[in-house]
DNA sequence: GCAATTTAATTCAGGAGTCAAAATAAAATT
DNA sequence: AATTTTATTTTGACTCCTGAATTAAATTGC
């Protein structure tokens, strides 16, 4: 039976019924893929189309391959001829998520049920580099991580791959990153030559707002964003169900919307961005003078430091950490303002410094903004596990192959 | 013959080929009416449907009195047989397009074709009033403007309002307005009730948003920002032709975005919103002090005065106008960031103050962005004439009976 | 144990919407 | 007048989907 409540299979639940012009052909698969288990009468009622329909599209994704009937359905009770379960055949094709970042590249592999098979990572500078290093790094992890799962290269359908920066999804241009040293790279075309395989490539916000959508707490919402903390400041939109890439198709780039004139410096080489007040190296940028010492150790380790004598009761650590918990709160008021959107996930591998989001901060962004009949945003902090942006980008492949197999 | 550099027609110019699940009959019926007139063989060529179509379709429309066929083609050269060019049948239907404000509502009269058939004005208190006052001088507007044209209210088939303040275009209801002294007043269902005529209501911004798109510098675009500076700063976005309306429905606040944390004072009684540096009762806030003595006047004749005191070189005057230029400019650059659009229209009855335009304060615009291999996006001043934010709120009644006619 | 009931799934005869290709129409050229 | 060119209409077919009737497989009641 499908329910709501239940968790098992992935990618964005649909909440009302069926949308758009796609092919229901799609539309089924998704929705079977969506809900992990259903009878055909459940999809025939949700997608609000006749049952006729579901047994020739099902018969039909059955017969391609897409789909299968679920052998054991112990019933509990009830009586009338018992429905027979669908469910996304699982060796229907394989793909890889990966995410590259400036320390460890990781990577995962999912079947088409979005099941992951296989997961694997691979060390790397820590600084920025020419991208050419980067794809013999992507290659030497998608080995590792064939190699562990024991398939082949030809196994794979498409390989969707997150990074940092300033990426074009349509053309696979990454216009900018912090962990290339070159800007216009045709970083989607390079990684599909060496890689043999279709690639699929965003900006990692857009790879963790895509794992929310299809894994985490965005299934069955349709509008919601998302806002990551990490080295800088990400955001990532969902509206009607579909990650939103900009008008244009590059991100956006809350991290460096304005919240002072003439503010603090940004290593964007601009002054004023949020993220300049808020991500880490800002926060490490003021320690020093918290701590008052020398700042020898490395950026995360400062930060360890400052965020106990913040907890310890210090006064100037306390200080910085309140002050980039307002700006937050401000960015998020701002984000309120323009997108008016359901609800807002804080969402991250490693999401600690909770001063950043703490009671104080969220009543201030719910005062910061204007004043509805409705209950302010909720916001909720959503803090995961280590393959999130990984699977996020095997949601971006998973959507793309079975766009590509069953679109129009 | 279509031809993209004619601004006759109205309605949004489609750009690529045809775009969604939308009926054919809309989508040729859309079409005709942005071209103004074309010959059945361009709708199919445009489309990018068959020529067979387009016959029965229009043939249907023709009937049903849409459309209609264009006597006089005396056509310039070429063989074969003469095209017939199509047209929108004008007296398919009238639309009223009316904008509430606070000294000064208007209204127009508007056939299906988009022509301009009368206007009319009604002035009013200047102060927030309650939504019956508002209602019955709706009520007078209306009577003024079809005595003028010697119409019946029978023959009006939908009106839209535009007003300022928080308004939810599903529901009609009013959350805020700076021209009422209720909140959440459901006008939509009151104008319907007291005008006896589908009503469609939606913010001033987004109204004169529609009027770029279907009457201004917006055809033909798909994705572009309009910003409106007048008492508040407004803001209107069009993605895909369509407007947005942000995920839940209520506007996109770009006059109460934060720029400053703790910053100067808005009307909306918060602190450091992008309206407390940039619109008029900010300028005149310090207009006082730069003029040194006693502000008595009303706040337009401040502006003015402040306004030839900067033109004539008056140091403080300057800064005064150009601190709000930057201020624009840090906005316009969040709207850039967060939604990356081909173009932002400046948009307006009355932009005056150039000085907040300046071409220093939008090369500061540019600065602000992250740079980008294309060049920065183009900032259109466009100024109107009298009756934009009426035929924008008629385009919004145009649109609604459109579908409501013809769509599924 | 056997009908009656209930729910699930399939079959099949259309219907709406669209297209491709052939037919027709109306002009300019040869 | 025949030919060419371009615009429009006609026609038959095809795709996708629905809705009603039918078949399938279970439970319930007697």
């Amino acid at each position: 039976m499908y329910d709501e409540a239940d968790d098992s299979g992935c990618g964005p639940r649909p909440s009302g019924p069926r949308s758009e012009a796609q092919p229901l052909r799609q539309q089924v698969f998704e929705f079977v893929r969506a809900a992990g288990q259903a009878p055909r009468m459940d999809v025939a009622r949700l997608l609000e189309i006749s049952p006729g329909s579901v047994t020739s599209l099902t018969s039909d994704l059955i017969a391609s391959g897409f789909l299968e009937e679920v052998e054991s359905a112990p019933r509990e009770a009830g009586r009338g001829r018992p429905p027979v379960a669908l469910q996304v055949a699982g060796q229907a094709g394989l793909v890889v998520g990966m995410k590259l970042a400036d320390r460890m590249h990781s990577a995962v592999l999912v079947d088409m049920a979005g099941r992951m098979l296989a997961e694997a990572e691979e060390p790397c500078g820590g600084r920025r580099q020419s991208y050419g290093v980067t794809v013999d790094e992507a290659d030497r992890l998608l080995t590792t991580l064939l190699d562990r799962a024991g398939r082949q290269r030809g196994d794979i359908s498409a390989i969707g791959v997150g990074l940092p920066g300033i990426v074009d999804a349509a053309t696979g241009i990454v216009a900018w990153s912090p962990i290339l040293t070159e800007t216009d790279a045709d970083l989607g075309l390079c990684l599909r030559d060496h890689l043999g395989v279709p690639v699929h490539l965003d900006n990692d916000a857009n790879v963790l707002t895509l794992a929310e959508l299809w894994f985490g707490a965005g299934r069955g919402m349709s509008d919601f964003a998302v806002v990551t903390i990490e080295h800088g400041v990400g955001m990532g939109l969902v509206l009607g169900g579909e990650l939103f890439r900009g008008a244009q198709g590059l991100g956006i780039e809350l991290g460096h919307t304005k919240v002072h004139l003439d503010g603090a410096l940004c290593r964007c080489g601009r002054r004023g961005c949020l993220e300049a007040y808020v991500a880490d190296y800002a926060l490490v940028r003021e320690a020093a003078t918290a701590l008052d010492r020398e700042m020898t150790e490395g950026a995360s380790a400062i930060l360890e430091h400052l965020y106990a004598e913040a907890k310890n009761g210090h006064g100037a650590a306390q200080a910085i950490f309140r002050r980039a918990g307002r700006y937050l709160a401000l960015g998020l008021s701002n984000v309120v303002q323009l997108f008016d959107p359901t609800k807002i996930l804080l969402s991250g591998e490693r999401l600690r410094y909770d001063y950043l989001y703490a009671e104080e901060a969220m009543a201030e962004m719910a005062q910061m903004s204007l004043p509805l009949s409705r209950p302010p945003v909720p916001v909720e902090i959503h803090a995961w596990g280590d393959w999130v942006w990984a699977r996020g980008a095997a949601a971006l492949a998973l959507d793309a192959v079975t766009a590509d197999r069953l679109g129009r």
